[in-house]
DNA sequence: GAAGAATATGAGCAATCCATCAGGTTCATA
DNA sequence: TATGAACCTGATGGATTGCTCATATTCTTC
């Protein structure tokens, strides 16, 4: 554990095989971060469990936080993407319906890997890829900023847009934990408006 | 890393020395914990951060992962207890009034250590805590249920009490990284009486 | 099919980690 | 102040971890 870690990937795959290997061992690290948190995240184990040699792995990543990283960079874009068709999916619909579909999205998203999602998000203060992520990040912050904007509800400072995105957060992985996703969709929907303070008959 | 870790402490410090011992453990572990997550949770710094040798850890607690224990389920005792404690003081307040206070609850329980309580949030699962914890866990889903049922709102299903929780914590949760804390109790309070879709006047 | 580039392997080093234990120190009690 | 219990210490064993490097295999290109 280097005190400045080269975050970076070492080199791109040239070949089929290459590529192959690369994502078998992010995909690896990806599964033991879900089952075993990061007291199990070790470059052995990754590497055994993606059929890899402990040598090709190093051909990829210098150090062992370049795996966290890559997985961090592609769930910040992941989200970004997601968000961004469904703003794109809301954009000729009624307000309610609209907000529907964002938490559709959303719930959708972090149905995926609720575990690996928090693990990650913990992991990205730790290594200090904010300024790294912070275009991205922004970015998905000013997409619900702008959707509220264009909807007049731009007025509530801009607390709105990321208070929404956490607590959207916190109730879809609350639920799935639980196992409870009756109606998830629903209820979230609610949650949003709710916050928003638009009361059913406006919306 | 034993298979079937003992996870309770090894024996009760019978003198003060002892208790000071113990708890600069527990301490130093939760500050580990909060600055480094899992991966720089190790027994030798922790003795360290404690200025206390290595033997002495082990002397209360027979594994890396029953110190973790402990550390869950005080968090666990002490929301339980903040929780309760909100309740009581809010018992006869009007109904906004009331939630006002459950959130400043919330938000003061949560704003001590956010990312600690996160971390252990993971590790519970991964440990199988669930079961040891069920009986904690559900009393702080029924005192709000209780509540709940009490201002005749319990009828929206078990789901609120739950959506509620989860809700406030990821909203607590965002504002403090993004260390806008400015109006957050509010901002809760607008949340949870709009997921319960009261209308401010009826409030 | 020859040659070089790309990729894969895994033994193994240095460092770290978990946990024990034999022996030392401090406390309560009489 | 004598005695035993409670407490503390840290060297140490054995296992694990991060990572390198010399070597081997496979692919591409001509």
């Amino acid at each position: 554990m280097t005190s400045i870690a080269p975050l970076i990937p070492r080199k791109t795959p040239r070949q089929s095989r290459a590529t192959a290997t690369r994502d078998a061992i992010v995909e690896a690290a990806a599964r033991i971060l879900e089952a075993d948190g990061m007291g199990g995240f070790n470059t052995n184990a990754i590497a055994a469990r993606a059929g890899v040699s402990i040598g090709s792995l190093y051909q990829y990543f210098p150090a062992k936080d370049a795996i966290l990283a890559t997985l961090i960079r592609a769930e910040a874009e992941a989200f970004d993407a997601a968000l961004s068709e469904g703003v794109r999916r809301a954009e000729r619909l009624s307000l309610a319906g609209a907000i529907g579909v964002l938490a559709q999205v959303a719930v959708a998203h972090q149905t995926r890997r609720p575990r690996l999602a928090r693990q990650l998000d913990l992991e990205e203060h730790r290594l200090g890829l904010e300024a790294e992520l912070d275009q991205t990040n922004r970015r998905v912050g000013q997409i619900l900023i702008d959707f509220l904007t264009e909807r007049r509800l731009g007025d509530r400072a801009g607390h709105a847009a990321w208070d929404i995105l956490h607590l959207s957060r916190g109730l879809i992985d609350g639920a799935l934990e639980r196992g409870v996703t009756e109606g998830l969709e629903a209820r979230l929907t609610r949650a949003i408006l709710g916050y928003l303070a638009i009361p059913p008959d406006r919306a």
